[in-house]
DNA sequence: TCCAATCATAGGTGTCTCCCCATCATTGGT
DNA sequence: ACCAATGATGGGGAGACACCTATGATTGGA
């Protein structure tokens, strides 16, 4: 007796809703086994894929509040994941670049977030998931 | 210079999980203007879809807690969208039930969601939304 | 040289969401 | 008649999240 109301099942968005956020959850309780959260791998992710940013840029790039940024890069410095510098051309900035620990950390990450990866497209082939995949790619565009 | 990290994209998990919240986010605003909450579509839609529950089984069919089902229960009767009555069989348990004006209510939501989803599956045609949403469906029931 | 804008930072707020507990009425079984 | 279990209810707590403000350092342009 748990089922689930059927007029809610028939909502594309609600079933988005639902699938997202157990993939949301799932992924965030494996970060946290590694005391990361999932801002932190995104701001890893950022440093990886573009190089060292000053931490503005950071927070215009991953929609999030400077000073939300100041807290997570605090947190992977303290990690050792992450180092700060001073920009001298700008000595109002702080460039942030990552650290061979960060780099391997988020090589873990990685790793981890394809496993849970694993159990929520369980039962689709890897046909289906590539399908699933991109129209997926496609909606994430519009998304504000 | 609003990127974000590929790596990030590349995986599914991440997509999933940026997707479904942007999909709660915008229906929960929706939502919001008719002053309710997503729990209140759930228990309408539990209400519409199965007929009247006693809290309890509200409870254990939509996963939340008996105590936050009387929260919700209370501002739906405040609403006047939902109703309670004693069991006279057990008489510890208390019945939900729809008023007409929630059945109305419910059915705005349902146009409310629809107009949701058009905005957030808008890139795809009416084959790929199908495929989407089978795609979902299948992923779902695993969810716990 | 001076001022407005930019940046990092510290600290706090409001909202949600989920979860736990104590209480009280009622029940079914002993 | 009595007791353990069940159900509704009120209350509150922990944590995540997004957002907002004030301060001090630094910059670039007027």
């Amino acid at each position: 007796m748990e089922e689930i109301p059927p007029s809610l099942l028939a909502l594309t968005t609600y079933l988005l809703s639902r699938v997202g956020k157990s993939a949301r959850g799932r992924l965030a309780g494996r970060l946290a086994e590694q005391g990361l959260k999932l801002w932190h791998m995104a701001v890893l992710a950022a440093l990886a894929d573009f190089g060292p940013h000053a931490q503005r840029d950071l927070a215009t790039r991953l929609t999030i509040d400077p000073s939300d940024v100041v807290k997570v890069v605090d947190e992977l410095a303290a990690a050792g994941y992450a180092e700060r510098a001073r920009d001298q051309a700008d000595r109002r900035r702080v460039v942030v670049s990552l650290t061979p620990g960060g780099r391997a950390a988020l090589a873990d990450l990685d790793v981890t977030a394809r496993a849970v990866q694993e159990e929520i497209l369980g039962p689709l082939d890897a046909h289906e998931r590539e399908v699933l995949h991109d129209l997926l790619s496609r909606l994430q565009p519009r998304l504000g």
